[in-house]
DNA sequence: CTTGACCTGTGTCTTGGACACAGGTGTAAG
DNA sequence: CTTACACCTGTGTCCAAGACACAGGTCAAG
């Protein structure tokens, strides 16, 4: 199909993927904005829940790689940049970093299976958050053991070697 | 007591002090690398269990203070420095942060009484401690969630629409 | 005198965006 | 036509708590 015949034609079949690319179309907006089937950057931010700032942070790093209007310079997001931003904030809500997110496109970008790059890296990751949980936990028992003892104890004011009678003496007992 | 006679003298009435102000206090490294009880950057780093990068760090931003010897420029910790260096680092055990732990130097120094503001920030930390924790622990069923049906799913090579199943699966079905 | 271990201050790096800023663009109203 | 306003661009900086690097100074032992 010619992207550049048609207008009528494009938002025609653009509707048509209205599940694919982005929720609440508007084809008004669509008309208005956009040529060839792509949005702005913020249109594509609101589509997927977040805010321009982080589009604009994926393109920054090339994560995302939206072509440019040659009239005014405005990026253009088209429908495969819609879907790689989307399995990005998945990836990112399974606790891949950034980096990870880069290394698993890679493969992808070359047409091999990311699977057994993924299945490594959130092995890897798992056990970095659950090191992060048990670490965590022992915090807030801390914190509320020492909450619990400071309520049967008074204020009291520095003196020469105690800064604050409540957290030194919370350390020395329980031996931190 | 005149600080600036008797090394002797000096060196008594410190390794009276030995539990305060440090951990297996050698005589002879004192006498070697000190005069008036103070102590250079790694020595007071090894006596509290942190680098010495941690030690320059507080020293920056001034929550430590050191004086420094006119001769040639190094730092010198006194006793001093290590109470207060021992008390940060017990804030930070109970999860305030550097900037909690100024403000209540700040009272401290000024001779008042720091315990309010101490109860206040750790019930917002404790707060935020805990919302971290609901996190991290939603976080890690998920990872486990995923690493449990991914066992039973293959490796795939990317499609058009498709950047790896495994992963999309994975979202569309959690509904993230 | 050299070697090596220590010291100094300062600058930069880490994460995943958020925010600021200067300057360009597009459109609706007056 | 102008003006106002909302949007766009790239770039630089900020966050937390240090860790690491680097150039240059100090000091004791061999």
């Amino acid at each position: 199909m010619d992207f550049l015949s048609g207008l009528e034609l494009m938002i025609d079949s653009y509707q048509g993927k209205e599940q694919i690319f982005g929720v609440n179309l508007n084809p008004a907006i669509v008309r208005l904005s956009c040529e060839e089937g792509c949005v702005k950057v913020i249109e594509m931010a609101r589509r997927l829940g977040v805010t321009a700032d982080t589009v604009r942070f994926y393109t920054r790093i090339k994560i995302l790689k939206p072509g440019k209007n040659k009239a005014n310079g405005y990026r253009e997001y088209s429908e495969k940049d819609y879907n790689r931003l989307r399995f990005v904030l998945s990836a990112r809500q399974l606790g891949f970093s950034v980096e990870d997110i880069q290394e698993i496109l890679n493969h992808a970008d070359k047409k091999k299976s990311p699977c057994p790059t993924v299945r490594r890296l959130i092995d890897q990751r798992l056990h970095e958050t659950e090191r992060q949980l048990r670490e965590t936990l022992k915090l807030r028992d801390r914190m509320q053991q020492a909450v619990l003892e400071w309520s049967q104890k008074p204020d009291k004011a520095p003196t020469g070697h105690m800064l604050c009678h409540l957290i030194e003496e919370f350390t020395a007992e329980e031996r931190l």
